[in-house]
DNA sequence: GTTAGAATCAACCGTGTGGTTAGACCAACT
DNA sequence: AGTTGGTCTAACCACACGGTTGATTCTAAC
């Protein structure tokens, strides 16, 4: 196995790496973000994240396809363990802002990227944008179908459903700052309190007329 | 008049740069975007941009600060016309998306900004924001008050109406993307009526039990 | 013990950046 | 005509950035 011992070496570097750069991004942008200092962080030579991942955009993909692929796989999880439409659906909510609450950065960049409109990103993150839309695509035509769900387009449910979790996940760091701005901020008791009222809206506002019982 | 015509000269430049500087702002963020660039597409000198506004920071607070208070005004304007709290808050939604749709560079600019945290902005932004904070929170307590709204905190309906406007006008440009990705995308006739489906779900989804009637 | 190749590093390079400056221009007033 | 002060420009600068290179160390296999 010896080896493999280097392999596995090489491979937790790389890990390293990755995770100094989705850091790095997170805080400061693809543009604002530093080579030096995604090395500095990784406690590696910057020569380093060219010869383990690549140059700095390739970098950036892996650390949002990772990302992407680990979401979707969550949600796909999610909806297995339910079994109603609502259920599914509120399965789905779930596992992506647990994945945004507990890797904060991602969503960061995930935002930043929306408002870029993609430009630093390859075909094959759309490709999986696609898929996890799909899925949730289909998890609300079923609830429809079933006369659960008011009828509305699904990619405005979808949206949705994302764009409240990431946007609620950024808006979190604005607090102390607002705070200090003169904002009255919530009694909100925990983070996942307050997500759960975000979930309730949502699929209250989804459900069909005389339906609203359904939601938990 | 004829100082007056000189200044009015100048007020007109820095409109010109602070609507240049908005653009590139809105493309590449605060970090990629380039001095270079923003005095380009302005048509001036470089020197130009220090001279009638300042530098990098200071360009991106005006551009900011100038968009928050625009919105803040409408939304304002839409209360006012309103009646009840509920058409109050379709008034706040609309007035903050007509103001998205109508100026596509700031819900890009707001996006990014939020998932740095305000790391560019000055205290004074954040002033605005808490302002416009308190005048929807009045909105929503008003309605819990009067029967109209579940309660919620108002934060978090605040949080909704915002970030599925800004969401909402950011997804838009991933379409073409997204689609050659191969997702099986809208048949929305018009992007005003897939804003009218969120502004339906939100508020039917922040309406009391049994008052889902009132919204329009 | 030697060797091939993976892994690592310090030093370097060209480019593009934000920002500055010294002065030219020009309209308006004395 | 001369002076002033707002407006504008070309040229410049220091530097940080992404990226590369060539040499060097380590390790595993023969």
């Amino acid at each position: 196995m010896a080896h493999t011992q280097r392999s596995e070496m090489a491979f937790a570097r790389r890990q390293r790496i990755l995770e100094a750069a989705a850091e790095v991004f997170a805080e400061r942008g693809f543009s604002g973000a530093g080579v030096n200092e995604i090395a500095r962080r990784a406690g590696v030579n910057k020569a380093m994240l060219y010869y383990h991942v690549g140059d700095k955009q390739k970098l950036y993909e892996e650390v949002v396809l990772g990302f992407l692929t680990q979401v979707h796989h969550q949600v796909r999880v999610g909806i297995a363990k339910a079994a109603t439409p609502v259920d599914k659906l509120a399965a789905v909510h779930r596992a992506i802002l647990e994945l945004a609450l507990e890797r904060p950065n991602y969503p960061r960049i995930m935002l930043r990227e929306l408002s870029l409109g993609g430009a630093n990103l390859p075909p094959e993150v759309f490709r999986q944008m696609a898929s996890l839309f799909a899925t949730t695509r289909e998890v609300v035509e079923e609830g429809m179908a079933a006369g659960q769900f008011r009828r509305v387009e699904p990619v405005i449910a979808h949206i949705l459903l994302i764009g409240s979790v990431v946007f609620f996940a950024n808006a979190l760091r604005l607090r102390d700052r607002l705070g200090a701005a003169g904002a009255q901020l919530p009694g909100l008791d925990t983070v996942l309190q307050a997500a759960a009222q975000i979930t309730h809206i949502l699929l209250h506002g989804l459900a069909a007329p005389g339906q609203e019982g359904v939601v938990p």
